[in-house]
Formats: structure tokens, C-alpha cells, sequence
DNA sequence: GCGTTAATGTTAAAATTATAACATTTAGTG
DNA sequence: CACTAAATGTTATAATTTTAACATTAACGC
């Protein structure tokens, strides 16, 4: 069960790789075999192809594949993440120039900014940039790099002399850990340069960060929380308010 | 048919827009409606989200939905693509850090980088970005700078800049017109900078392009056909090799 | 060449998804 | 409050996709 239908799959690979979709009649067709070839080929192999209502996909392409379909309680769990971008929007105004921290915090707020009619957004993150790409009327920076596929996000000597030389208006930050005395970290050290210089440049600093960072820290220090000017969390108030409230930064609970 | 079946959209498409599909029975239960009622919302207004099997996709991801199924006849022409491709990549050699030109013309070549232990590749363009950073064996550099969605790339000030300090063993770059005369030629002028920058700074320059290329002068002049080591194309041989017989490059028909 | 096994093809049944028609609810108007 | 029309729900039917079982072909060792 090996060479030929690894052949097969490597062709379909390929035919996909520039993007799109293959109907699976289409696949058998370019393969010369039929469609239950194809598909045995793609539950026996491990590839990188997936098959979704009777059309190949590339499984690891960033946009739609990942089979993690949001279930009932992802459902929920984005309706969090959701508020909270909700809550940081507020923040935003026309004409604004970004800075989007990498991470998967600032994702649903993407989507959001095709209200607008004139955004810029500064992002080292491809996912970000991804998202970014699809909006007409928002530009896009990208500041590039080496590529961590960890935090899908680039690193490079420059970036932050990249970043100070824009005019960032608003700098939406994300972070993994938050923490009243050491301060907010992230995982990856890579991501501290940037954030750093995001930080010293943009004339609006945003900490956004749901309430399970709270008292966490992360290998990567990268700022106080008094170098923030606005923290937006989802906390019910009580709990996080009282955590964040002795820090200078005004808290939208 | 509009205000509350457009917010219903705009929510679906922020739960999409961290990547992954919804499945009809979750968006009809996200959004407290039945499936029937998401459906219609689909097919009445416009959106980027699209249908796929039962389940919801963002159209405009640049992996997975473009809708346009590469039917009989664009396999065909896959075919072609792909065999242009499969030359080049009998040029590229294990350790090679490659500078990947913008456009569709490459994509075929990518996923066949998975093959190779170690490989750098070096692109100012997203979708080549996207490709590549699927790829676990290869590490990617991506230049950055302002997006231009036309060519699905990216342009900065110092392109050039970045690109010389890289040690680029081979550039393999594309076109889209190229005559003996005129000289090579692409559409957009802010693809100048870094195809000239590839071309100086690379050990070794491949031009990879169709025939279909050949006799046509497109808006932005970036090189003479003599600036390359190599010219990769699907030619018949005779037509092809006829052409560009009397450059300097060694043709590869 | 024969027998064996893997690979592929074919077909029918089951499950899922799409479409269409009609019923019901909701929102707005006079 | 009744009337109207838009919006949504429900149900049945059609189309498509998935699964499973079995038939056929190709590959390989002896």
C-alpha cells in the first residue's frame, strides 16, 4: 500500500500547493485511477491533504483546513475572545496606523477592521498578515525575517529600527503571562524586540490579554505593566480589577 | 433579507477568522437560528465565507477556497506548470539558499522542497511565504515592507538592502514577458528592486518561464536575458531554443 | 506458470448535504 | 388590532458523498 499511492499524493500535493481546491473526481482523473483509489490513498497515508465534502485540501494551510471545526464549548470559548477584541475595537479609529501583536488574541479583531475605510496595520506575524491581506481597504506592513513557526510569527536584527520609523498610532499588544511584580512575558524571546519597540514607538500602548494570564509568567519578559496605557481584559471586574487595579494603567474590566 | 442576516455573517466570519471550518449545525447553533436560515444568508448576500461540504470556509483564505477547482482542462495546464517547475528543482541542491520570485509560476515548486534535509528560502511574496512556512525542513525568510495585493507581494525601501546581506547561492525568477531585445519585464514596478537585488547578489540566476512569455514586453524592465545563468522553460525545443539560442544563457528547453 | 497477496475497480447501501415547497413566526403599518 | 410582507422554521425530496463488501487485476516469489 506504498510507492504508487505515495506517488499519487505527492502529484495532488503539488496541484494543490498553488492553492484551491480538487474535486475528487477531478483528482482520479489526473491520477488516471478512480475516485476510491484516491481515497484510500488519503485515509491510509498520512498527508498533508484532507478531503472536505468531496474536494482535496491542503490540510496545513494556515486559512481553512485544520480540521479543528469549533465545537459548542470552542464555540464559547470564542465568544471570550471575541468580547474582548470587541473591547479593544472600541479603542480603534479611523485612519489609525496598528501595530498587531502576533498570537491568536488579536485574530477575531481582524475581520472587524473592514468597517473602517482607512487602516494601516504593522504586524510581524503571517497569520496576521493573512488576515490582513484580505481587506481591501486596510494596508498592510509586514516586518520580516527568520520564520518561527511557533509563534508564526518573523525575527530580525532590524525590526526595531523597522518599527520606529513607521508612525504607529495605537500598539495592540498580546501577551502569555501577566504579572503585578514581574511584569508581562511571553513565550518566545524572538517576539520581545518587537513588542519592546512597538511599545516605545506607538503613541497608544494596548495590553490585551483575557484574565487566565493573570499571575502567570512567561520565560520572556518584555514590559511593566505601567508601560501600558490601557489594559483590556474580559475579567468580571471583582477579580481583575482588584488584581490590576494598583498598576498605573487604566483597566477596562 | 439584510440586517440581521448580515450580523450573523460578520459573526461567523470573525469565528473563521482565526482559521479553521464551522461545520452548518455549529454556525446555525452559534447564531440561534436554524441551518436552513445560515444557508440562505450565504446564497443572498455576498460574503467571504463560503459553503465546502457542510461546512463553513473563508473564501478568501489564500489556501483553500478560491472556489476555482482546477477542472480537466486547468489540470492540463497544471501539467505544464508543473513540469516547468520540475526542471528548475533539478538545479536546486541540498544546503542552497533560494531567493523564490513572486507569482504563480514557483508555487508548483515548493512542496517539492520537502524532499531536501536543508534548504533556506528567501521571497518578498506571501503566497511563496505561506508554502514555505508549512515546510518543516525549510527555513524561511520573508522580506517585508508595504503589501502590494495585486502580485501578492511585498515592497520596501531597503529590499535591497536586506536581500544583499543574505548569502543567496540561487535566485529563480519569474516574468511575464521576456524578448531578446527588450529584455525581461513584469508588471509591477515595485518588483524591480528585489528581482535586480536577487539578480546581483545570487551565485546563480535562473530564469524560469513559460513559453507563452516569449516575444511579450511587459510595463516594468528589471533585466537582459543575458543577466542569467540559466533559462528554464517548457519550449518544444525548436521554437523556444530558436529564440533565445542567440542570448548567453545556456537554455534548458 | 501457479498460487498468493497487495492494489485497484465496481457496485450497492447508508449517511450526509442541498434544494424546494410550504408552514409559521415576527416586525412593521395603517 | 388586523393585515401584510419579510424572515425564519419545517419537512420532504433530490443529489451527493461516504462506507462497505466483493470482484478484478497486477505484482511477486517459488
Amino acid at each position: 500500500m506504498n510507492g504508487r499511492s505515495a506517488q499519487r499524493l505527492a502529484k495532488l500535493q503539488e496541484a494543490l500547493a498553488s492553492g484551491g481546491t480538487l474535486h475528487l473526481r477531478d483528482a482520479a482523473e489526473l491520477c488516471d485511477v478512480s475516485e476510491m483509489t484516491i481515497r484510500r490513498d488519503l485515509t491510509t497515508q498520512v498527508s498533508a491533504i484532507s478531503l472536505l465534502g468531496g474536494r482535496l485540501v491542503m490540510a496545513n494551510y494556515p486559512g481553512v483546513t485544520p480540521i479543528y471545526d469549533l465545537t459548542e464549548q470552542q464555540a464559547s470559548h470564542y465568544q471570550a475572545k471575541y468580547r474582548l477584541c470587541q473591547r479593544a475595537l472600541a479603542f480603534i479609529e479611523e485612519g489609525d496606523t496598528l501595530f498587531i501583536d502576533c498570537g491568536s488574541t488579536l485574530m477575531p479583531l481582524l475581520s472587524q477592521l473592514s468597517h473602517f475605510n482607512e487602516l494601516t496595520v504593522v504586524t510581524y506575524a503571517l497569520n496576521v498578515a493573512n488576515a490582513v491581506a484580505a481587506l481591501p481597504n486596510v494596508r498592510l506592513v509586514l516586518l520580516g525575517g527568520l520564520f518561527y513557526a511557533a509563534s508564526q510569527s518573523f525575527g530580525s536584527d532590524n525590526m526595531a529600527a523597522s518599527i520606529e520609523r513607521l508612525g504607529i498610532n495605537k500598539a495592540l499588544i498580546s501577551a502569555a503571562g501577566v504579572d503585578l511584580e514581574r511584569g508581562v512575558s511571553c513565550f518566545h524571546f524572538h517576539e520581545v524586540a518587537p513588542k519592546q519597540a512597538a511599545i516605545a514607538t506607538a503613541m497608544q500602548r494596548l495590553l490585551v490579554v483575557d484574565a487566565s494570564k493573570f499571575g502567570v509568567v512567561r520565560p520572556a519578559y518584555f514590559a511593566a505593566l505601567d508601560d501600558f496605557d490601557v489594559v483590556v481584559t474580559d475579567g468580571e471586574g471583582a477579580h481583575s480589577s482588584q488584581y490590576l487595579g494598583c498598576g498605573n494603567a487604566p483597566l477596562l474590566s
